[in-house]
DNA sequence: TAACAAACATACCGTTCTGTCTATTCCAGT
DNA sequence: ACTGGAATAGACAGAACGGTATGTTTGTTA
């Protein structure tokens, strides 16, 4: 639509997810973007609703990004599971890799009722439920989660999915808060750990 | 030493854990310690410096008490193991959960070489150490971390250590963005895949 | 050319931010 | 009772904040 609205979105969602939400100033975004403040707020009413344009660009990028890697790294359902922490190696290894915004959307927007923080829920639960669809692909015979979920014995694949994405973002987090080494070190680690609760889950079988 | 000081510090540790450090302004932490703007400055030379006191204060009392729960709950090393998830469970029912609050540190302050974000660092590092301890005192008879970590294979230590890290901070992670249910959901799903990894790469015996 | 909307610059609003300063009061040790 | 250090209140500075108001330029369409 407009090219102005859009040069304001993609450089508030390059500071904002380098420097954060409420250290980035309305004004640093508009001089990044090279529009006036007028114009802004004739697109947005006010941050928080340029916020949240933001978070649903960066929703739709990354995970359309995300999902395209996966596809395109393994061809059955099974071993797409595994491709997941590859490509999330390759996101860590990315130069200017700033951790996910959405955790860190919810770390400065803490109410639960808060705009921003549903949003980011929101994205969670999406991608949650795109790894779940990978998991019942690569299980046909899907039995019904146990009630007793998370103990011993074959967990559902909405438990092993859950469990996915729990290495998911333990990789991310740490790999943010941590130095440590290569981008893809959280992320093996992840990935070994993927494969036993997958085998575990599924069996020989597929 | 000081009263006010500590004053000053418990309430920072409230107010900035509970909505962010670049959200709460010194004047409020100040009117909710009931101290004077000129004390504060006596005692640090800036906020970051109260911030960095903040970060000690939490890093000193979460792990004592963390460890301490897992270590009344369970005697022998390798359900300790387990236990850690339990205490996680309790910990995320607390009212008022808002997360890790060194995750959130270095959501806010990304630049590695801040202050802050080492310090936030440097606590997961202590964490891990903690884990791979209990790790290494469930299994005795302890082989070197193969050179290919993560893969299928009988993994070390220190990859176990990392795989249950990134399991716990997955926990939190998706217990803070997501609203759902109870606490302990995300924390009993960490527990089975747990179980799993461990039992893995410590076969039966002990 | 006339009309119109979009983008422009800029000054300004009130508020809040971190941090400084002064002057006063409290309280403990001697 | 006296004194000195610690804590106090409160005004203040200077900058940045989100947001608004006014008026001008630009580009397109008719």
């Amino acid at each position: 639509m407009s090219k102005k609205r859009d040069q304001l979105v993609e450089s508030a969602l390059e500071l904002f997810g380098r420097e954060g939400f409420h250290a980035t100033g309305i004004d640093k975004v508009l001089a990044a973007a090279g529009v006036a403040k007028m114009t802004m707020y004739k697109h947005f009413r006010s941050k928080e609703e340029l916020i949240l344009a933001v978070l649903r660009l960066r929703d739709e990028r990354w995970r359309n990004s995300f999902m395209l890697g996966v596809e395109k790294r393994a061809k059955d359902p099974r071993s797409r599971l595994l491709a997941i922490f590859d490509q999330l190696g390759e996101w860590f290894s990315d130069e200017g890799f700033c951790g996910c915004m959405f955790i860190n959307a919810t770390a400065e927007y803490a109410d639960h009722d808060d705009p921003i923080h549903a949003a980011s829920a929101e994205h969670k639960r999406l991608v949650e439920k795109y790894v779940r669809g990978l998991v019942e692909k690569a299980r046909p015979s899907d039995p019904p989660d146990p009630p007793d979920s998370g103990l011993p014995g074959i967990p559902g694949a909405g438990v092993l999915a859950r469990q996915l994405c729990l290495l998911m973002e333990g990789a991310v987090v740490l790999t943010q808060v941590c130095p440590g080494g290569d981008g893809g070190c959280a992320a093996a680690a992840a990935k070994g750990a993927a494969g036993v609760l997958i085998d575990r889950a599924m069996g020989g079988g597929g």
